[in-house]
DNA sequence: TTGCTCCTCACGTCACGTGAGGTGGC
DNA sequence: TTGCTCCTCACGTCACGTGAGGTGGC
């Protein structure tokens, strides 16, 4: 019977983390995160303070990075390196972290405005009388305005 | 010789929708987007404005739904259906898209405000002086303060 | 005709999902 | 001791990546 103290079992520690075993046990495989104990029996047995270390790794794959560029990103912990050198590069790895998030928000940024231009014209599209003809069965160009479909509406119609 | 007018063969259409050969047959395979014609020999033409179509499946896939959940939502333009129906079921599709996006920007400005605590507080550390103990080689909780270390920097210590 | 583009298998990969069959721990 | 949790294989899946070997088209 080994110490315990604070150390949680993947079960407790998986649902803490809004993950799951199999994630973890994935996660410890490709090196990303280990527990920090086995017991004699072979259970794993985690910090509970690494469930923000999993919050971080979700948090980035869903920036659309791999988890081998995650590893990348986070080897500092283990890197027993001069602490000045540690410090920089866990500044670093919050500047690509901001870096990825940015590039992300700005996509969606401009998924949101495409969104309220197809509205706007799906606004006028459910009041229109004219049926599309056999030569233009996607209505582009619009009958009615001659003019383009906004991007998001062309690949719906 | 078939009519070509202004359709694409797959190289064009690839690289103008941003995208890839392997990922173009792909989508036809799994009846995502299948090419508007085939020469004889077997070349895929693709209509121009399909290009917006294949960047509203690579956005609705950053927001992070399935391919198999994209073609339930985009397959108004196979039902041959009554044009009122035809039409709200676009407008469905549009507020799911905004749906989508919305909670997944708000989980994005989640991750921007801890981003921000985490530089505050590793600015604090960049001029700490304490060695971290060997109970404590995490600095959790911070020896200075005695509180827990901002979740974010908690994950890359 | 030459060269570039395209074709169809078909196996590989990443990040897990999903059992099968067996053991650990309060 | 019972039941729930956990263990290790190991094969399956999704969305492609990556050749191999062959043909189409201006």
């Amino acid at each position: 019977m080994f110490e315990v103290r604070n150390l949680l079992k993947i079960g407790v520690f998986a649902k803490l983390a809004g993950t799951n075993l199999r994630t973890l046990r994935y996660y410890e495989e490709v090196g990303l995160l280990s527990p920090s104990a086995r017991s004699s029996g072979g259970f794993r047995y985690y910090r509970e303070t690494d469930v923000n270390r999993i919050q971080l790794i979700r948090n980035l794959q869903d920036l659309g990075i791999t988890l081998d560029e995650i590893r990348g990103l986070l080897s500092e912990r283990d890197a027993k390196t001069d602490r000045t050198i540690c410090m920089s590069r866990i500044q670093g790895a919050l500047e690509t972290h901001e870096g990825l998030l940015d590039s992300l928000s700005m996509r969606l940024e401009r998924q949101r405005t495409s969104i309220k231009e197809a509205r706007e014209k799906v606004a006028q599209c459910v009041n229109c009388d004219v049926t599309p003809s056999k030569e233009n069965n996607y209505c582009e160009p619009c009958e009615k305005t001659g003019e383009c479909l906004p991007d998001l509406l062309s690949g719906l119609y």
